[in-house]
DNA sequence: AAGTAAAAAGATAATAATATCTTTTTATAT
DNA sequence: ATATAAAAAGATATTATTATCTTTTTACTT
C-alpha cells in the first residue's frame, strides 16, 4: 500500500511535528535512532520532503530538520505524494488498459472505493490533524 | 496493494477459467500472447500454482495448462497467497511493532478496514464466482 | 520403441527499491 | 576570519522484484 520510504516519512515527520520547531531541530541521526530507522536512507527523505517545502530544515552549526505551524497545515498526502507519486493509486489495478466503473475489472469495484477513501483521508487531513490524535492519546507512533 | 506477479496470475487463472478445460488446453507462450503479459514470466507464475493445487497442468504432447471445475472452487485469495503471500495484508502498515484496534498507528483505523475488506472479499469468492461475472458482462479481463 | 511437444526446473539478467557511505556546501558561533 | 556542525548532494552497495533464457523431464502420438 505504502511504500517503506513513504512510511518512513510519515513517522520522522510525525515525531519531528510532535518535538520540534524553529527553536529546536533534529539531525536525521538522532530522528532514526530514536525512531529506529536506518538513518542515512532518512537523510534523503528528509531532504526530499524540504525540497518540497513540507518540512523545514537550517543548515549550518545548530541547524537540522524541523517544522513549522504552517508546515504542519500541509497534507498528510503531500507527503506521500513527495515520496511515492500517486501513480500507484491510480490505473487499473489488475493492469488493464481499460478500466472504470463503466468498464470493470474483476476487482475494480472491490478495491477504486478502498483506494479512493484511503486518498481521501490523507488528502483532507493534515500533519496538525494526525499529531492532535497522538497528543490526545488516541493514535500512538512509537 | 497486488503485485504485477499476482495481478499476472490473475488474468492468466481468469483466461484459462473462460477458455480451458480438460479437452482444451493452453501452454504459457500463446496465454502471455493473448493477455499481453510476458511469456516466461508467466510461465513461472503457473508452474506456481499448479504446484498448490490451485490450477492443473499436463506435461507432453497436447500438454498444457487448463482449470478444471474443481479447480474453480478454489478463492480468489489462494492466488494472491501462492504468489505474494500474506504477509502484506498483516502487520501494522506504517510498520509500528505494536499497533492494533486498542493501540493503534496514526492510519490504522483508516487502513485496516479497507484491507480487511479487500482480504475477505477474496476469500469469500471462488474463481467460479469472478468468471461468472465476466460472462454475465459486468466485470472483463481484456 | 522413437520422436516430439510441452511442462518443469534451473540458471542468468535487468530493473527498481532499499540502504549506506563520502564529499561538498552552507550557516553560525567563536 | 576561522572552525565547526549540520544539511545537501552524489556515489556506491545491497536486496527484492521482474524478466529472460536454457536444459531436463514427461507423456503422448505415430
Amino acid at each position: 500500500m505504502l511504500s517503506k520510504s513513504s512510511t518512513y516519512a510519515i513517522r520522522a515527520v510525525l515525531f519531528l511535528s510532535l518535538n520540534s520547531d524553529d527553536e529546536k531541530k533534529f539531525n536525521p541521526k538522532s530522528i532514526a535512532e530514536i525512531i529506529d530507522i536506518p538513518a542515512p536512507f532518512l537523510a534523503k527523505t528528509l531532504q526530499e520532503l524540504t525540497k518540497r517545502n513540507i518540512i523545514s530544515s537550517r543548515k549550518g552549526r545548530n541547524g537540522g530538520f524541523y517544522l513549522t505551524n504552517a508546515d504542519k497545515q500541509n497534507t498528510m498526502i503531500s507527503i506521500v505524494a513527495a515520496i511515492d507519486g500517486l501513480e500507484k493509486f491510480q490505473g487499473c489495478s489488475l493492469g488493464l488498459p481499460v478500466c472504470d466503473s463503466e468498464n470493470p475489472c474483476p476487482i475494480h469495484h472491490l478495491v477504486a472505493p478502498l483506494r479512493n477513501k484511503l486518498v481521501e483521508e490523507l488528502t483532507n487531513k493534515t500533519i496538525a490533524n494526525f499529531t492532535k490524535e497522538i497528543k490526545d492519546g488516541h493514535t500512538h507512533v512509537f
